[in-house]
RNA sequence: GUGGAUGUAGCUCAGCUGGCUAGAGCACCAGGUUGUGAUCCUGGGGGUCGGGGGUUCAAGUCCCCUCAUCCACCCCA
């Protein structure tokens, strides 16, 4: 019986972990260096947990089971529940700012396209504790200097910001009812992927003054924030949330990453829960979906229970930034899937014993070694070295036979020498 | 959930209006006389043509059903 991988799966055969490894390896060293902590949870949580925040079509959305115990359970399809209950548990012993990273493994049972699969990893970074606008430039920074470390460019990307504060300021300040911006955001939200007179129809059926309508679809087509001033007159909030974007700007300009950011109004998402600004990463022909995006939530300790404690954070899938570095070539250089210090050619299976001794020693200083199970012609075991990556050939025949010597080959310069085999390893620390 | 496309070797695909034992490139394995990585040359293994049914003297090719995958929409934490 033949089976096949389950839909939305992909299975890493080498070449394609390396690739998965490098994206991860990646993630973790771009959070460590800009001083975040890694934390994980486990993979599946209870299902109400997921129904915090979110309605039952996401709740559709999810893989969940019953255990044998009764309990209604759920794989993660996202980590951020997870990382509002261990904040909550521990919320007075954690110094603050409280900033940590993971790289969890998530599943959702969405219908798979490009950029999206039902599993995936998922960069997370969360700064939690501090009302500052610093917390936001930071993870905007660490974005940014992750993806420019693999080679992207401002001319490759752009981190798209925009603040949930502003947005709902300035629909007040111009006479908006507090109660139906709710049902406002999902509209500007889809703007980019409508029609003109398809934005203005929907526009105009959920803003009935025309005049209105009109300033929020000008408003919506700013692409600097000093032109906002002549669009309405701000009020106090909506003055310190534009002094706050300015603010951002100038921090993140400083932080030298000013040539990859502009603000960009179209960018809302569709959460609820975000209150103050708000980011998405795109390629620059806006061709895929988006890299990776986030923002700062006000309320999402307490809707678990906890304390009102300020957080913003930052989501990055594998899925469609793999697709973007194959597009702009930078996984060609063929992620290697083996990497040895050294290859034991052992040319005869009378030395098979010296061979596996030599191996034997080396692997137990430290050092990546394989050997040929055949003792078969130099040319094919070199060849097996070469494809291994392999720094160095020992190779064992006639004078090993005569003299206990080892033919120690370099294989970047092809220089070889004869040595003992306490020189070998001597040699190799 | 809706719509569109595609299923032929491990991978990428060719196979025209039905017609002999189903092909190519890459990959893999073995060789090219005793021990040097590339290229090249020779040979080899590997396919229920996604599955089932039908039409026909004859089906990879035409028709129906089914399964799977991909793409778009919905949604997108």
């Amino acid at each position: 019986m033949k089976i096949q991988s389950v839909k939305g799966t992909r299975d890493f055969y080498p070449p394609v972990m390396a690739v998965r490894n490098f994206i991860l390896d990646g993630w973790k060293s771009a959070s460590l260096r800009n001083g975040f902590e890694e934390y994980d949870g486990p993979i599946f949580e209870y299902l109400k947990m997921y129904q915090v925040k979110s309605g039952d079509e996401i709740v559709e959305q999810l893989f969940n089971f019953t255990d044998r115990g009764g309990r209604h359970l759920a794989i993660r399809p996202e980590i951020t529940p997870t990382l509002a209950r261990m904040v909550n548990q521990q919320i007075n012993s954690l110094p603050r700012p409280i900033k940590w990273f993971s790289i969890p493994r998530l599943c959702r049972a969405e219908r798979p396209q490009k950029g999206r699969l039902r599993e995936f990893f998922q960069w997370n970074v969360d700064i939690i504790g501090s009302e500052s606008i610093l917390a936001d430039a930071e993870v905007i920074y660490c974005t940014i200097d992750y993806l420019r470390s693999l080679g992207l460019t401002s001319k490759d990307i752009k981190a798209k910001i925009s603040s949930r504060k502003l947005l709902a300021a300035f629909l007040l300040d111009i006479g908006i009812a507090a109660d139906s911006l709710e049902s406002l955001y999902p509209i500007l939200d889809k703007k980019p992927k409508l029609p003109e007179d398809a934005f203005v129809e929907m526009l105009g059926k959920a803003v009935e003054d025309d005049g209105k309508a009109d300033t929020i679809k000008k408003f919506m087509e700013l692409s600097d924030i000093s032109e906002i001033a002549g669009l309405f007159n701000p009020g106090e909030e909506a003055k310190a949330a534009l002094q706050e974007l300015s603010d951002l700007m100038d921090i993140l300009g400083q932080m030298s990453v000013g040539d990859y950011c502009v603000f960009d109004p179209h960018i809302v998402r569709g959460l609820a829960y975000y209150t103050g600004i708000v980011f998405e990463i795109h390629d620059a022909a806006n061709s895929l979906r988006a890299v990776a995006g986030g923002g700062r939530y006000d309320n999402l300790l307490g809707d678990f229970g906890g304390p009102k404690v300020s957080g913003t954070g930052m989501g990055m899938g594998d899925c469609v930034l793999e697709i973007l570095l194959s597009e702009k070539g930078l996984l060609d250089g063929q992620l290697p899937t083996k990497n040895l210090d050294y290859f034991i050619a052992c040319l005869d299976t009378d030395l098979q014993g010296a061979a596996l001794e030599l191996t034997a020693a080396l692997r137990h200083a430290g050092f990546a070694t394989d050997f040929s199970y055949k003792a078969t012609g130099l040319k094919k075991q070199l060849k097996q070295a070469s494809a291994a990556n392999s720094a160095i050939c020992v190779i064992i025949g006639t004078e090993y036979k005569e003299k206990s010597l080892f033919l120690v080959k370099d294989m970047k310069t092809s220089g070889q020498q004869l040595m003992t085999k306490e020189q070998v390893i001597q040699a190799a620390k």
